[in-house]
DNA sequence: CGATGTCCATGCCGCCAGGTTATGGAGGCG
DNA sequence: CGCCTCCATAACCTGGCGGCATGGACATCG
């Protein structure tokens, strides 16, 4: 018998939530649609997967046995996904390079062109990742190397190399009353509303939010945005003010929106990382040579 | 990304194929359905999976990987689809039961009544297989315990309890010139044309040819049969003659087919199997408890 | 050199599975 | 008693999959 691993991502789904309703809004489908899909899955089978009640839907015995295997059966299937396509991008002599907004910043473009003089033929892809993903795409291996700021989560299971380190300053709405200073310190901006990036980012997020420099004061948080676009505007539009590096301040320059330093918040750090499977990858080893080279060249000038 | 099982087992049968037609006639699929299917593949992946040429479809790099690692998720799925049946069938309480034609015959009833009769509330679901799987379903998880004949593949890998033996008799056209003899030396077989089992069942087949009692003489095929009634078409027709078990002619009486006893083959062993897994399994137990006793006291009176 | 055979690709069509919206029915709860 | 929650059903639409027929490229052979 056949199944379409959607199928069983959908029966999985139900299982945890043991309810449809919530399911279906999980899985970005509507209920009448899981109704039948979870159905057939049991018509198929030839057995029920659930008891059906007033309060939800629970597991039967069969129910149980499958949602026991079923999302190691998925985790293989995405390695296999993930492997494929770095086999892919390997025979395409492309170097799938993550990067998180203010990844490298002015470092991205002499890295990428230090990479294509050392490795002629082959090919750096640049990928944006959203903030929601601040290993850039390492961890689900959309991509081979990565460009990120410390810290993030996972960064434990990976090799991590520092480029260099850029203080922070402060992103506001021009029309904010602290935007005419010209220096603040940190403790003048706990109470402003912040734009934060999304709860998945944890200590990344918490970086962000200088939560360590706070002695413990809450955080007000304004809005929530995971991508430069959404966060800019956020900024421009009063939702909140937020920390960027330096280089941002020329990075992502826009009318309605002002940088100032900022005393009493620690540097950000830059880094290159990749996969330990890839310790060996005589390309990922070249451009993270590469990073390191220019981070102690260029970079120090445009710091 | 999802994905459905059978592509996943197109995909691994045209890599193992080399070659879009003949994987399609395995798959029982068109050639241009299998073509379409593998190239959505390919786009979905992002990448060439096959390089095609005019002598067939040659993996790449990322089909290479892509083909090391499928199979196994195949594997995976069928375990757990096995795993979930299993446990479906024991909450219904009922014990699938396999068996090959022949398998107890006569003993077949009692051994079932006796089952009712030891586990009120359990059924005992009768599944006949075809010859081509003479594990009658245990080896795929589609049995819980099987009656079969001894020696069939796997057996090595399961637990098998002999019940009773049988001498083994010729099914013959009623028009065949040895039709009306009344013992027939297995020697006077030997050129006769055999209604075979499929060539899968391995030392099964050859059991039921003779293949040890034949001092090396070859055997001659007239037909390759997988289930009773085309095995008893086939002898009406006169393709070829059969070795079936003594029981076999009051069970598989039919106009047109004779069966007559036989001199020089050894006896037919039947037996009860199930799988190492279910060592512990009460019911299991209950049922081939259930067969020794019958076997032991209304079979010996059948033979 | 043309005929033939073997590959894979393409075009066209019918059908079904999966999705959506709207609605019904059965219980719990204030 | 009205309302909310949760699952099931109905009606409808669309896209994907499969089938057949056919095309195009290339090798083989008489």
């Amino acid at each position: 018998m056949d199944i379409d691993t959607r199928l069983l991502r959908y029966f999985v789904a139900v299982a945890e939530e043991g309810n449809l309703t919530h399911a279906a809004r999980r899985l970005f489908v509507s209920q009448p649609a899981l109704t039948k899909q979870i159905k057939q899955l049991e018509t198929q089978l030839g057995t029920a997967l659930f008891t059906r009640s007033r309060s939800g839907m629970t597991l039967t015995e069969p129910g149980r046995a499958l949602a026991e295997r079923a999302p190691a059966l998925l985790a293989g299937w995405d390695q296999i996904l993930r492997e494929t396509k770095a086999a892919a991008s390997r025979a395409a002599r492309v170097l799938r390079v993550g990067f998180v907004a203010s990844g490298a910043n002015e470092a991205t473009q002499p890295i990428v062109a230090e990479f294509s003089r050392r490795r002629p033929g082959w090919r750096a892809q640049m990928r944006q990742a959203s903030w929601a993903n601040p290993s850039a795409g390492l961890s689900d291996g959309e991509a081979d190397v990565a460009l990120v700021r410390l810290p993030f989560p996972g960064q434990d299971t990976l090799r991590v190399t520092p480029l260099f380190t850029e203080p922070r300053c402060v992103a506001l709405a021009a029309a904010h009353p602290l935007a005419t200073r010209d220096v603040i310190p940190f403790r003048d901006l706990w109470d402003e509303p912040f734009v934060a990036a999304p709860a998945e980012s944890g200590p990344w997020r918490d970086y962000w939010l200088a939560a360590d420099e706070r002695e413990g004061h809450p955080v007000r948080i304004g809005a929530v945005t995971d991508q430069p676009d959404d966060w800019l505007n956020a900024i421009a539009n009063g939702y909140g003010i937020a920390l960027a590096p330096e280089s941002a301040a020329r990075f992502y320059a826009r009318p309605g929106v002002v940088y100032r330093p900022v005393t009493g918040v620690s540097p950000s750090r830059a880094a290159v990382a990749w996969t330990p499977a890839d310790d060996d990858n005589p390309v990922v080893r070249d451009f993270a040579n590469c990073c390191l080279e220019v981070g102690s060249s260029g970079c120090t000038v445009a710091l």
